[in-house]
DNA sequence: TCCTAGTTGCAAATGATTTGCAAAAAGCCT
DNA sequence: AGGCTTTTTGCAAATCATTTGCAACTAGGA
């Protein structure tokens, strides 16, 4: 098949259906709509808003088979599951670099970020007590500057803080 | 009130007290079980492990009891709730300055360990994008150096840690 | 097209944590 | 110590996100 110009999202589903075809399971019409989901997604969804992008496809697609595939995925490592603070994992496809993620605690914006130097850190941290790193997470949960802390409207009370 | 000399157990478990005491909340059998149990902890145990070893000074205490006490607790900023990957929430006493976690995924253990120079990088990559840091989180998933990632026998870990 | 193994939707099960409620106990006052 | 009011407790039931059992359904190769 000759390689046709298309879109950076449409490359992604491309790449994610493979994954899943290369896993050996059935491309579904509920799977492929997550996965056009999943790809034209440049946010970080958890699993209710991704199977409410994807009623839109399908009508009637249910939670089960949105988590499902979101765990066939995962396996597939074609995409990336994040525990942020409080509630519901959120996703991303796995295309992009290695990253970290900055979030925003009164808009929950997720911005994404990367710094050698900390990774460097990290590993030689590690070294210096004979371990090697398997993974890790870092979250930075930050606050426009300047900007004072008022009633912030999310999750957890009393979470301020004093680094 | 005279400072009697006490073992750091003893001074942690008043300190304990104190914060719930200064919150207006009643001391009672079941909350001096749980600051004692924490107070003498030095892992990161869960609430129903906090929960097993308070039964031992208060045969039936509930876990919605242990639950609602660490809340209080948290609260006041005297003991820290950790959500590592996986399960159930781990807790330790505030009482030590600020620090991040390794986490062997062989064994589970827990060491913490602190990087003044990485904190500076992360407040310094918050402040590129007109960010302040509110808090982070930092968890690195370590392995023994030379140990064969083998199959690793159990899923999930216990909260054993040496200090 | 047929056939079969992989999938789906749904409801019920999980597992951690929370909550409603009536009985029990803490802290304060005398 | 006795009384009284308010907070706590234990228990069961409720949440919440996620998983799973199962019978009906479908993708995809023969």
């Amino acid at each position: 098949m000759p390689k046709k110009r298309m879109t950076k999202t449409q490359e992604r589903a491309e790449r994610l259906t493979r994954a899943l075809r290369d896993a050996g399971v059935r491309i579904t019409r509920q799977r492929t709509a997550l996965l056009n989901v999943l790809a034209e997604a440049d946010d970080h969804p958890d699993a209710v808003e991704l199977h409410r992008r994807s009623e839109e496809q399908v009508p009637g697609i249910s939670l089960s088979t949105v988590y499902r595939t979101l765990s066939a995925l995962e396996d597939q490592g074609v995409i990336q599951r994040h525990q942020f603070e409080g509630d519901a994992a959120r996703f991303e496809h796995a295309e992009t670099e290695h990253h970290d993620h900055m979030i925003d605690v009164d808009t929950g914006n997720v911005i994404e970020f990367c710094s050698d130097r900390i990774e460097r850190l990290q590993a030689e941290i590690a070294a210096e007590m004979g371990y090697e790193i398997v993974h890790h997470r870092m979250e930075l949960y930050v606050r426009k500057k300047g900007r004072d802390g008022g009633a912030s409207a999310d999750g957890l009370p009393g979470d301020e803080e004093q680094d």
